[in-house]
RNA sequence: GCGUUCGUAGCUCAGCUGGAUAGAGCGACGGACUUCGAAUCCGUAGGUCGCAGGUUCGAUUCCUGUCGGACGCACCA
C-alpha cells in the first residue's frame, strides 16, 4: 500500500511535467515531495486522492481542468506481470485513483501481515523503560509505562528494527533505606510467606510503615540518612538487609512483569551503575566543558541554549542522578551501539532529559543526537493525582485482580464458561486486554484521566471488543473446518470481491503496513490501537450482512474464507503489537 | 517569573506531512437475535474545534498573542 502510493505520486508528478512542457509552464516549482495523497472520504471516490490546488495555483490552472488533462496523460501503474493496479479519474478538483480491485484481494491473500516494506530495518533501537523503584509495588503509572515500552518495541520490530529493550532498577538511595529501617523496627524478621503477602507488596508495606515510625522518632529521617551511609560504606548487615528486601521487590516485580506479559532483553541496576559517569564529569572538567564551583561542585552552564545551570557532581564530588544517566548512556552506547536510544519516561523529567542530552553532546558524543525522550503523561484520578500518602495510589495487581473477576463475571452472565476450556485463564487475558487498549489508546504526551467505571467496561471502543472479533473471525474458521457451509465446494476467486462492502475490508487491511509505518516513525502505539478498532468495526458489520459461510455461490464463500483468514492474521499482529492476549474464543 | 505541554460533542478520546460534509466509544433516545457467538449491528440527537489575530486558494492542523489546566525550573530520584 505504501509503495503503491509511492508509484502513484511519481505518476502523478511525472503527468504535472509532462504538461508543464506541453504546455511551455515553469515547473520549477514543483518537487516530488510536494505531491500530497490523502484518503477519500467516501468509497465512491477511490482509493486515493490528490488534490490539484496548489500545481493549479503555480500553472495558473483550473484545478478541475488540471484534474482532467493529468487523468488523460497520467501512466497507471503496473505489476510486474504487467496488470494495471488501478485507474486515475478526474473526479472535480481532485484527481482520484481506483485500485484494481482483484489484484490488490489477491496480494491481501497472499501476504497478508508479511509486509513488501520494512522502513527501519537494519536499523537498531534501544528502548528503557518502566525503571522501578525497589521500595513498593508497581501502579497504574507504572503500567502505562510498561505497556507503552513492550508495545513500542513490537512495533518497532514489526517495522524491521532490531530492538533491545533495558530495564533500569532503582535499587539504591533513601528511599530504599527508609523501607530497610521501617522493616528492621516492625518487621521482626518476618518473610514475605509468614505475612501472606506478594514479596513486593510486603516490602511496601514497611515503606508506608515508615510514616509509621516517623510519627514516633523524631531521628527516624536522620537514621535512614545513617543506614544509607553504611550502604556506601558496605557494612556487612546492612548489605545483607538491603540484598533480601531488594530480591523480595524485584522478584514481585517481575510477576506483574509476567503477568503483564513483558519482558526486557537487560536489565541494570543503578547500584551497579551509580558511580559511573563521574570520570566523565572530571574529564569535562579538564578540557573546559564544565566549570568548578569555590565550594568544589561542577556544573554545567547551559544558560545560552535557554536552559539553566545544572550541578553535576557535589561538592563532597559524590554523584547525582544525572551523574549516573551521563554515565549509563555512555556505557550501553558501547555495549550495544544503538542508532537510537528511546527513554520512555513521565513528562514531569522532560526538563532532566533536555539537560542530559545537551551535556552528552557538549562531552562530544554525536551519538547524542539518537537519544530520544518519549515523554507520556500522567495517569490521574477523577479525584486528581495519585498519592501515596493519601492511599490513592492505584496497585497494579490490585487493577488486574479486580478486572479479572470482573471478566470472569461477565464470562458467567453470557453463559459462556461451558463454550470455553479455561474461564479463569480467558478472564484474565480480557482482563490485560481491557487495561492495555485503555492505556494505548490515548497519545502519550497527553496526560490521561482513569476513570475506573470506563475501564471496566468491556464493551465499546475496547480491547475485549478486538479480541471478540478476533474470537469470531476465529469461530467462522472454525467451523469452515469442520466441514460446514460450501466453502469447501468452492474455488478462491479474488475477482468475486469487488463488491463495496468487501472490497473496504480488503482496503482496510491493506491499509495497515502504513498504520504500522506511522506508529513506528511517530513512536505511537494509539495509533495502532485507533487502526485496531476500525478493522474490528469494519470486520464487525461486513461479516453480519455479508455471509461467508452460507453463501449462495460456494467460490464467493471460499474467498471470504480467505478474506476471514486475513484478518485474522491482522487482528493477531495487531493484539501482539499492542499487548492485547488474542484469543481464539472467549 | 521563566520553560515545556495540553485545551475537539454532556464524559473519555481520534483526526496522518494544511485539503472534499470534523469522527469513535460511553451516556440519552429508537430499532435488530427461528440465519456464521448480541462482549454485536443499524438509526436519531449532540460540536462557534478555548478565544483573538496572521500566513494560505483552503487552517482543528502552521505562526503570534491571550485565557485556562498540567508538569518542570534541588548539591532528590
Amino acid at each position: 500500500m505504501t509503495e503503491l502510493k509511492t508509484a502513484w505520486k511519481q505518476r502523478v508528478f511525472a503527468a504535472l511535467r509532462k504538461i508543464a512542457q506541453s504546455g511551455n509552464l515553469s515547473a520549477d516549482a514543483l518537487s516530488e515531495d510536494m505531491i500530497v495523497a490523502e484518503f477519500p472520504p467516501k468509497p465512491e471516490l477511490g482509493d486515493i486522492g490528490f488534490p490539484m490546488f496548489s500545481y493549479a495555483k503555480i500553472f495558473r490552472m483550473n484545478p478541475a481542468m488540471l484534474a482532467v488533462q493529468i487523468a488523460a496523460v497520467l501512466e497507471p501503474v503496473q505489476s510486474e506481470d504487467g496488470t494495471a493496479l488501478g485507474v486515475a479519474k478526474a473526479v472535480g478538483p481532485y484527481l482520484n485513483v481506483y485500485f484494481n480491485r482483484e489484484a490488490l484481494s489477491r496480494h491481501i491473500f497472499r501476504n497478508r501481515t508479511n509486509f513488501s516494506q520494512t522502513p527501519l530495518a537494519g536499523r537498531k533501537v534501544m528502548i528503557e523503560f518502566s525503571c522501578p523503584n525497589t521500595n513498593k509495588p508497581l501502579h497504574l503509572g507504572h503500567l502505562r509505562n510498561n505497556v507503552l515500552g513492550e508495545s513500542l518495541s513490537r512495533i518497532m520490530k514489526t517495522a524491521g528494527a532490531e530492538v533491545q529493550k533495558v530495564n533500569l532498577i532503582n535499587d539504591r538511595g533513601i528511599h530504599i533505606c527508609k523501607s530497610m529501617l521501617a522493616y528492621q523496627v516492625y518487621g521482626g524478621g518476618r518473610t514475605p510467606e509468614d505475612e501472606g503477602l506478594k514479596s513486593d507488596h510486603f516490602v511496601g508495606k514497611y515503606y508506608v510503615l515508615f510514616n509509621t515510625l516517623k510519627a514516633e522518632d523524631p531521628a527516624a529521617e536522620e537514621k535512614a540518612q545513617e543506614l544509607l551511609r553504611k550502604w556506601e560504606a558496605e557494612d556487612p548487615e546492612v548489605m545483607n538487609l538491603w540484598k533480601k528486601m531488594n530480591a523480595w521487590a524485584v522478584d514481585g516485580i517481575k510477576a506483574t512483569y509476567a503477568r503483564q506479559g513483558i519482558s526486557f532483553d537487560r536489565y541494570y541496576y543503578e547500584s551497579q551503575t551509580y558511580m559511573k559517569g563521574k570520570e566523565e564529569i572530571l574529564a569535562g572538567l579538564e578540557r573546559n566543558i564544565f566549570y568548578r564551583e569555590e565550594d568544589g561542585s561542577i556544573w554545567a552552564n547551559l544558560e545560552d541554549i535557554g536552559l539553566d545551570r545544572k550541578v553535576l557532581l557535589r561538592k563532597d564530588g559524590t554523584s547525582l542522578y544525572i551523574t549516573q544517566d551521563i554515565g549509563t548512556a555512555i556505557y550501553r552506547h558501547s555495549d550495544w551501539p544503538f542508532d537510537q536510544l528511546i527513554y520512555v519516561v513521565a513528562s514531569e523529567q522532560q526538563y532532566h532529559f533536555r539537560v542530559l542530552f545537551e551535556i552528552l553532546k557538549r562531552l562530544g558524543y554525536e551519538w547524542a543526537k539518537d537519544l530520544y525522550h518519549l515523554s507520556y503523561g500522567l495517569v490521574n484520578l477523577p479525584s486528581g493525582r495519585m498519592k501515596t500518602r493519601e492511599g490513592t495510589v492505584v496497585d497494579a495487581d490490585d487493577l488486574i485482580d479486580e478486572l479479572a473477576s470482573l471478566a470472569q463475571k461477565e464470562i458467567a452472565e453470557r453463559e459462556r464458561e461451558s463454550a470455553i476450556d479455561d474461564a479463569a485463564q480467558v478472564a484474565e487475558k480480557i482482563a490485560l486486554g481491557a487495561l492495555h487498549y485503555y492505556l494505548l489508546q490515548t497519545s502519550p504526551i497527553k496526560d490521561m484521566l482513569y476513570n475506573p467505571e470506563q475501564s471496566l467496561s468491556f464493551t465499546g471502543n475496547t480491547g475485549p471488543y478486538i479480541q471478540y472479533m478476533g474470537a469470531r473471525a476465529c469461530s467462522i474458521l472454525r467451523k469452515f473446518e469442520k466441514g460446514e457451509g460450501n466453502a469447501g465446494k468452492g474455488m478462491v476467486t479474488p475477482s468475486k470481491l469487488s463488491a463495496d462492502a468487501d472490497w473496504m475490508l480488503v482496503r482496510r487491511l491493506l491499509a495497515l503496513q502504513e498504520a504500522v509505518e506511522l506508529a513506528a516513525r511517530s513512536k505511537e502505539p494509539s495509533v495502532i490501537a485507533a487502526y485496531a478498532h476500525d478493522l474490528a468495526s469494519d470486520f464487525s458489520s461486513w461479516y453480519r450482512d455479508n455471509p461467508v459461510l452460507a453463501s449462495e455461490d460456494p467460490d464467493l464463500s471460499a474467498t471470504r474464507v480467505e478474506l476471514v483468514k486475513a484478518v485474522k492474521a491482522a487482528l493477531e499482529k495487531i493484539c501482539w503489537m499492542l499487548c492485547i492476549p488474542f484469543l481464539e474464543e472467549m
